[in-house]
DNA sequence: GATTGTTCCTGAACACTGTTCATGATGTTA
DNA sequence: TAACATCATGAACAGTGTTCAGGAACAATC
């Protein structure tokens, strides 16, 4: 067992992910982290190689922890993606700037492939073109990010008073509202779904 | 007149704009366009309040640079918004790292509108519910965005060796090559269009 | 029991970053 | 000539990620 007061790479992670969730990703710096640890800044530096992939860790974590979906109890194959993406986007916004970090990541690719690769296999089982089914997948992944971190970077903004919210948030809950918007996604998604049954009907009304 | 020497704020964006294409979103920095300018860091606060509002009007420029498009020519409304889009996505393309810039604009709200009111117009044609019309919309702009992105940051990943790319690219075009991919966002822009149109024409049937 | 080796951290420093502010030099207008 | 707006200086502040030589604590080995 590790000695009282020294650290493994999974207690940074999780400070990190904790700080993150607090005060969001402008505050989540080496410094601050290493002070909650009482640590100084060099020493998280034997954890992890810089802060890059911290992050990656960090987006890990927060994918990771996404709720698992009844298939049985969702249905067909789009009720499940459906879920599923529903699933993925209440996990990003679960943390604070969730959305970003993540997309920051996948766009560095360093991690975060977990998303992608749950969305997909539903996808896989009924769309026999693997490159098309990778294509819907990552435009459902890439719909996700996009509103998800739209919302987040609103509700920043609104607790920050630029401009007057519509509805009155409660400031515990500034960050952490599923509200709205889930229409929007689940919509979005559909269409998607929509058209892509549009088109494997298509294609397979023309053999 | 004003006296040589001594720059507009066009100037100063027009700058921003040059070092972001010739070394990245990271390399941009306050300090850096001054020392182009051959100005100190400070002056540039005066024609800007600060480096967001500087990015954000980077980014209009990034769009409103985009391509138009002959609606004639294109045919319609789904070739119309498809062209839209591309026209879009190359703009993206036009500048390293435009994608990033434009999302981080977009999600801040601090401008990069246009491009979403552009992929609208044609939307808001065919479709009489505006909301429907607007998510429609807005899961184009994202498809777009997090694909360059995502294209744009892999590019630099090759560039730096990273890893291996898969076909030899010149240094030169790096940042810069139309490459592949136009496939993936057309299609994917597809299954949104042939979703939208058929739950439009599913509306219309059950009336 | 002394010695080696691994693990985890210290403390100081480097080279940056965005931003502020008092001051000053131009050019234009009254 | 006096006043004003325009555009810049130069220094400083407070922060950032990261590096590196060294050191303390524990475990395994001879």
């Amino acid at each position: 067992m590790s000695k009282p007061g020294t650290y493994t790479r999974d207690d940074v992670v999780e400070t990190a992910l904790h700080i993150l969730d607090e005060f969001g990703l402008a505050d989540l710096s080496m410094r601050r982290l290493a002070g909650v640890l009482d640590v100084q800044p060099s020493a998280l530096y034997w954890h992890v190689p810089n802060k890059q992939t911290l992050l990656a860790l960090v987006a890990d974590q927060i994918i990771e922890r996404a709720a698992p979906v009844d298939h049985a109890a969702a249905g067909n194959w789009k009720a499940i993606t459906l879920a599923k993406s529903i699933a993925i986007r209440d996990a990003l916004l679960a943390y604070r700037d969730g959305a970003e970090v993540v997309s920051s990541t996948l766009a560095l690719g360093l991690g975060a492939d977990g998303a992608l690769a749950r969305i997909r296999v539903g996808i896989d089982e009924i769309c026999p073109d693997s490159e098309m089914a990778g294509v819907a997948a990552e435009s459902i992944l890439f719909l996700i990010l996009g509103q998800v971190w739209h919302e987040q970077q609103r509700m920043q903004a609104d607790s920050l008073g630029v401009v007057a919210p519509a509805v009155s948030v409660k400031p515990n809950d500034v960050g952490r509202a599923v509200s709205r918007d889930v229409d929007s996604l689940g919509f979005a998604i559909e269409l998607i779904l929509g058209g892509l049954e549009k088109k494997l009907t298509l294609n397979h009304e023309s053999r």
